[in-house]
RNA sequence: GUGCCCAUAGCUCAGCUGGUAGAGCAACGGACUCUUAAUCCGUGGGUCGCGGGUUCGACUCCCGCUGGGCACACCA
């Protein structure tokens, strides 16, 4: 099976944005050895001996005779010498160098091989390894196959793809010219296998809900509307998996998880993509006490099973994972940088006036909520660097936490919060079917205050509380924020592999 | 959504107060049997994001648009 010739000039021309003289720059030799190219479509590497490059490298170390190996990826580059040349051939997880020799392949074969063969050309290798002079392990080629072709150039080796929006945009390219794009992927994944483990030990059962809901509720954003045709409903992507979780602990199962999409319909920036992932988790009989106690030792297998230390840089902030999280409780800190009590705040006027004083934009038009929340991101969240819990929240800011077993003012509820960001949000549930209904209704005057965000309510979720929901605590942990703290990244976009852009038109 | 900044060869980037576009790498041809940012000789490659305007003349100045980045706003 040929590459036909009209490939290299009729399939790019039809995208539209290559000149002819383009596509010859990218390889313009292929029209001379179109023949030749006889292996590409219907070759198939035998994948039997097939290792990739981290296993050729393991065994190697044990065995460090002349090992027989067979190897396959993306030669990445490529150094002919004449009558020998050195490549290297990549995948996810490194690169091994080859030896090409005539003497060894044979005239006619390493001719031809010279020919065929590009940088940026999947190939597999079978041959033996040995040590350069220089000590780089090698694989000295006894046969290589062009297992598929790559008529595109790769971007460059030395400075690599720089570019964000191509490197976003594609995402395989910066996946193959950026080692810290590959490091960042495989960390998120190191993350989510330790997350899991770590629940499946505590006895959680991982389980999966609605993702199309005809009620967005459980958190307090805005959602993404799409429409059922069969049912001729307007339907809502999720914002949070909540109410259904915890409908399932009222069904028995006492301990579950999901680890999901969400979808909130705001804006974009560097901490905030619209779909993004989160896991959440409730447990029957525990309080946010517990809870936190388990979160500590949560964090610290997952920075163990990823970076390996519990002391790490992120935005060249050295954050300490070691000790006790401090605890601070929500009012507490507020007084700590306004001197002012907690009755203060919770005078509506009040608040709507020092908020106005300290220069929160739109005051004047919040709800007393919106005015709290705010006021905790200011005075509050800016100043935590170390990982610190804030805890005992207002009631009027978390419409399913229950109140707190000391003060009717308050919920138990805490927010993690590491380098200024909430990395998880957590409170013992509140599972008093009449309270629930009450905060619901408190929510609908909100959202008739103008707030669009306030929650909904749910009433199969509130019939559901009526049949009795034990005792329970949850807790949500952003995890695209986790993975960009463990890869000290600043832009979620850089954790995500495929962040949310704008399509380019045509 | 608002403000500021950015868009030049496949990639990374130069290009002064307006005079018709350059480098390195990559590509293509050639030389080279332990190279590794290989080296050496040679060649080609551009709708300067898109559309208007000013001008004898626009990559350059002005306006609009598109895409992106940052900040703010929004958003637990």
């Amino acid at each position: 099976m040929n590459i036909p010739v009209e490939i290299q000039v009729v399939i790019p021309q039809e995208k539209g944005k290559l000149s002819p003289n383009t596509i010859v720059s990218f390889r313009g030799h292929l029209d001379r050895i179109d023949q030749k190219l006889t292996l590409v479509a219907d070759e198939v590497f035998d994948g039997e001996k097939g290792d990739d490059v981290s296993t050729v490298k393991e065994k190697y170390d044990k065995d460090p005779n002349r090992e027989k190996v067979s190897v396959a990826g993306r030669l990445i580059s490529f150094r002919d010498q004449g009558k020998a040349a050195f490549g290297h051939i990549q995948d996810a997880d490194g690169k091994i160098q080859i030896y090409m020799k005539m003497d060894i392949l044979g005239e006619d074969r390493y001719k031809e091989i010279m020919e065929i063969i590009d940088v940026g050309d999947i190939v597999g290798v079978r041959g033996e390894l040995f040590r350069t002079m220089t000590g780089e392990l090698t694989v000295e080629v006894h046969d290589i196959e062009l297992l598929a072709k790559s008529l595109r150039v790769l971007p460059e080796k030395w400075h690599g793809l720089k570019d964000v929006e191509q490197r976003y945009r594609h995402r395989y390219l910066d996946l193959i010219a950026n080692k810290k794009a590959r490091d960042i992927f495989k960390i998120r994944s190191k993350a989510i296998k330790s997350l899991r483990e770590f629940l499946d030990s505590r006895g959680f059962m991982e389980v999966e809900t609605p993702i199309l809901q005809s009620v967005a509720s459980g958190a307090i954003a805005r959602p993404f509307i799409t429409h059922h045709n069969a049912l001729d409903i307007d339907m809502f992507l999720r914002i949070a998996p909540e109410l259904y979780l915890k409908m399932l602990v009222v069904g028995g199962f006492n301990r579950v998880y999901e680890i999901g999409r969400n979808f909130r319909n705001e804006g974009i920036d560097s901490t905030h993509n619209p779909e993004f992932t989160m896991v959440e988790f409730y447990a029957a009989y525990l309080d946010y006490n517990d809870l936190m106690e388990l979160t500590e030792e949560l964090m610290r297998k997952i920075l163990l099973d990823t970076v390996g230390t519990l002391n790490i840089t992120w935005e060249g902030q050295e954050l300490d994972f070691s000790k006790p999280f401090r605890r601070v409780r929500f009012f507490d800190a507020l007084k700590d940088k306004t001197g002012k009590e907690k009755d203060f705040f919770l005078n509506e006027d009040n608040a709507r006036r020092f908020a106005v004083e300290v220069g929160i934009p739109k005051a004047e038009s919040l709800t007393h909520s919106k005015l709290l929340d705010k006021l905790f991101e200011h005075f509050i969240e800016e100043d935590l660097i170390q990982p610190t819990f804030v805890i005992d929240f207002p009631k009027v800011l978390s419409p399913l936490a229950k109140t707190h077993r000391e003060d009717p003012d308050l919920v138990e509820r805490f927010e993690l919060i590491i380098n200024k960001q909430e990395i998880a949000n957590a409170y013992t549930e509140l599972n008093e079917p009449d309270e629930q209904r009450e905060r619901f209704f408190q929510q609908l005057r909100e959202r008739e205050l103008g707030d669009e965000e306030a929650m909904e309510i749910d009433e199969n979720f509130l019939m559901a509380l009526e049949y009795g929901l034990p005792p329970t605590a949850g807790e949500g942990i952003g995890i695209d924020r986790l993975v960009m703290m463990l890869t000290d990244s600043s832009s979620i976009r850089e954790v995500i592999l495929f962040p949310t852009l704008r399509p380019e038109k045509e």
